[in-house]
DNA sequence: AGCAGAGCGGAACGATCCGTTCCACTGTTA
DNA sequence: TAACAGTGGAACGGATCGTTCCGCTCTGCT
């Protein structure tokens, strides 16, 4: 805890490892803002050179790839806390708050297609869906949530707060929570509501954006 | 209506004019997929070449304008379409579902920012304010939309259906149906629910898009 | 019949943009 | 003080894309 510990704190040493949190930080807040922008712009961002970037990772696949996988790890988190909370509902529905508060959806989905994911990443992610289904059903058991709804509707809910997105990053956040509240509204149990229309969404289809491009 | 009224079918002018509705289709469903879609992937949808396209517009930027009023117009149209109708909230929900399977969303809000507009499009966005405001005044009085929404959530209702999308259009179609039932349902009255959270929606909060990038 | 030109296809051009490499420099460590 | 990890940022090469331009075709008119 001491700041004098290990080395000096003003060291080569000390700044490089700085630089590592630094440089994340600006990697997500500039890919969180736009998906393709330039390995340059998180440089700028991070207030470093584009050698710093360089040394840590091989590519700007390699810097999407381990965004994106942190992400995804986020998500699992924030789900398996969720899990400990006892009441049914409140587990669902704070955890939906938290994912879209920390946008871990921008992170995972629209980072989809720019890297070739790992085989821990797809065990990642099957982890994610087991998660997420046992949110869900909780949810269900509870009687809260409409019967007619899905854990694949989670997909479409997600895709609906990301896209809000306005230039103040606070701002944002609180029309996503308004944006939330319909949609949790929407998704509530109602004696005598029409069915929700269509083929509910199923488990392939939102994963398109993952296949290769040819 | 005869087909040998005027000119030959098969001629020249004929096959020119017909070219000016395949170039526009063209254009909407490539620029719907991908906003900043090259201008050689409009013409090879239309099986043109470069050349008829620029016969047309004398540039991109031309293009990208009037599909985007167009969009505009659409949604005006649809909106005073539904002004006809009797039931307050049918007029509303409609509407929704008109203009969610249109896409005049993306056609609108995300061409934004990749030309300048011009002044009768700003008098028409106007317009697109008062006859939305007109329909959601309606359904208030209805009493079937809850008393805290007001009419620029519908700007997030439309951006949450519009980001609903994989790769057959028809399927986005349904599951953007099913987005909206979702939405409607939490925009509606029910006595004694939590009132939605944080500062609604303001007027200027939308427009950022357009504002000339620097 | 014959010609002027509207309409067109698509190669070529020039301007960006961007990922990555490379080299000179700096402060630290041994 | 010598060696070097760490860095800044210019420079390079490839890719992309809007736009122009040239040669061809076929029509509509005389």
């Amino acid at each position: 805890m001491s700041p004098t510990s290990g080395k000096a704190v003003g060291g080569r040493r000390a700044q490089a490892a700085r630089n590592d949190e630094v440089i994340l930080e600006a990697a997500r807040a500039v890919f969180l803002d736009d998906p393709k922008a330039p390995i340059a712009a998180v440089a700028e961002r991070a207030g470093v050179g584009i050698s710093a970037l360089y040394r840590r990772y091989a590519s700007k696949e390699d810097l999407l790839r381990q965004l994106c996988h942190d992400g995804l790890r986020r998500y699992v988190a924030e789900a398996e806390t969720a899990l400990a909370e006892p009441d049914d509902w409140t587990a669902f529905a704070d955890f939906l708050a938290r994912v879209v508060d920390a946008d871990v959806h921008s992170l995972t989905v629209h980072l989809a297609g720019t890297f070739t994911p790992t085989e821990e990443m797809g065990r990642d992610a099957m982890r994610a869906g087991e998660v997420a289904s046992a949110l869900v059903d909780r949810a269900h058991a509870s009687g809260r949530l409409r019967p007619d709804a899905v854990v694949h509707d989670l997909g479409l809910l997600l895709e609906a707060c990301a896209a809000v997105r306005v230039p103040d990053p606070e701002r944002t956040r609180q029309l996503r929570r308004r944006q939330l509240a319909v949609l949790l509204a929407g998704l509530s149990s109602v004696p005598g509501a029409d069915p929700l229309p269509g083929p509910p969404p199923a488990a392939g289809e939102f994963d398109w954006r993952w296949r290769r491009r040819e």
